[in-house]
DNA sequence: CCAGTTTGGTCAGTAACATTGACGCATCAG
DNA sequence: CTGATGCGTCAATGTTACTGACCAAACTGG
């Protein structure tokens, strides 16, 4: 693989620092180029299969997305849902309706806070949600197995070095123990 | 931080070697889903930057893309476009045709095959695609710089085992010497 | 208990991005 | 000349998202 080069410039000799300074320049730049590249194609392909499954069911990657966060924390709260999916209680709205109708997902009033209704999946919701986990899960272990643990390792520390602050929060809240809230 | 578990599982004790395996698949269950938590959230993230300008514009992610690929590789033919970006003709009619009716690119006549329109930035979509560039250069900076070179080597190899085969030969292909065609 | 906030749902309208199928035109290759 | 290719365009459709406004139920502090 011959576009290997990471951030070894320095031993090609350069007439002046200033010409150093703009091959510095230009690598990164490829390399940022790169990775926009990288990100477009890889989470293309990683979304792909899951969508397929989902437009046989008359659902998208929205829905996909619904199943996949109240199966992580079950007895999400709506409010919750719409801090993690950083979208409008419209927009939610939308594709969390049609799941509750056919019977994917299921509301029940809090215990401490009525007017909040606690989102749990069904077990036809779990089951469409392990099946397009199944899914993806075959093209994520691919990935994984053939780039190895220490690479898995870097491809973890610069997604969420990607996120902002509040993608952050949300994401540790969903790693966290799934007894106290989510980070609000 | 807490949750770093990667491979180790044998050195916990287990009664039996299923129980074992029981624990080796959920450990590999939630490394998945922790893949789908960070793709979803850095993606997000990692394109929020560009598209605050885009909507100013009156633009979408789709006119980015088209930038992008075009300013990568000037003079791409429509369906060279059309394969990297795996959409249909209309689509991209869609996005390219106020891109050149704006002036953000040109298309020219092939010279070996006059059917064809070669696309290619004009200054003012360099300007722009530069714009866009700039601001998710920072984004990705600073995941790289935090990460360390180590991870970011990690991050390429895992960003490119998720791509299907046409991806990574597209990327490929985007990445080769700007000389001959692209991977048809 | 009442006022004000919070939680959630819902109305209507708009827009970006993508799809399918069909057709036309210019051009190239045999 | 014929067929295939490259490109554009017609029309209809669907998903995902947005905005602003409004309402009901339930919690919270005084």
């Amino acid at each position: 693989m011959p576009a290997k080069s990471s951030a070894q410039i320095a031993d090609v000799p350069e007439r002046s620092s200033l010409a150093a300074g703009r091959n510095l320049l230009f690598l990164r730049e490829e390399e940022l180029r790169l990775a926009q590249d990288l990100l477009f194609f890889g989470y293309r392909d990683f979304t792909a299969g899951a969508d397929e499954i989902l437009v046989e069911l008359g659902m998208g990657r929205a829905h996909h997305r619904v199943l996949h966060f109240v199966g992580r924390r079950p007895g999400i709260t709506v409010g919750d849902l719409l801090g993690i999916l950083a979208i409008t209680k419209q927009s939610l709205g939308r594709v969390l309706q049609p799941l509750v109708e056919d019977g994917y997902v299921t509301q029940t009033p809090g215990r401490n806070d009525r007017r909040q209704r606690l989102l749990t999946l069904t077990e036809k919701g779990a089951a469409l949600e392990r099946r397009l986990f199944d899914r993806q899960r075959e093209t994520v272990m691919r990935a994984y197995r053939e780039a190895g643990p220490v690479a898995v390792e870097g491809f973890r520390r610069v997604m969420r070095g990607l996120m902002g602050d509040q993608a952050r929060d949300a994401c540790d809240a969903i790693e966290a123990p799934p007894a106290q809230g989510l980070a609000r």
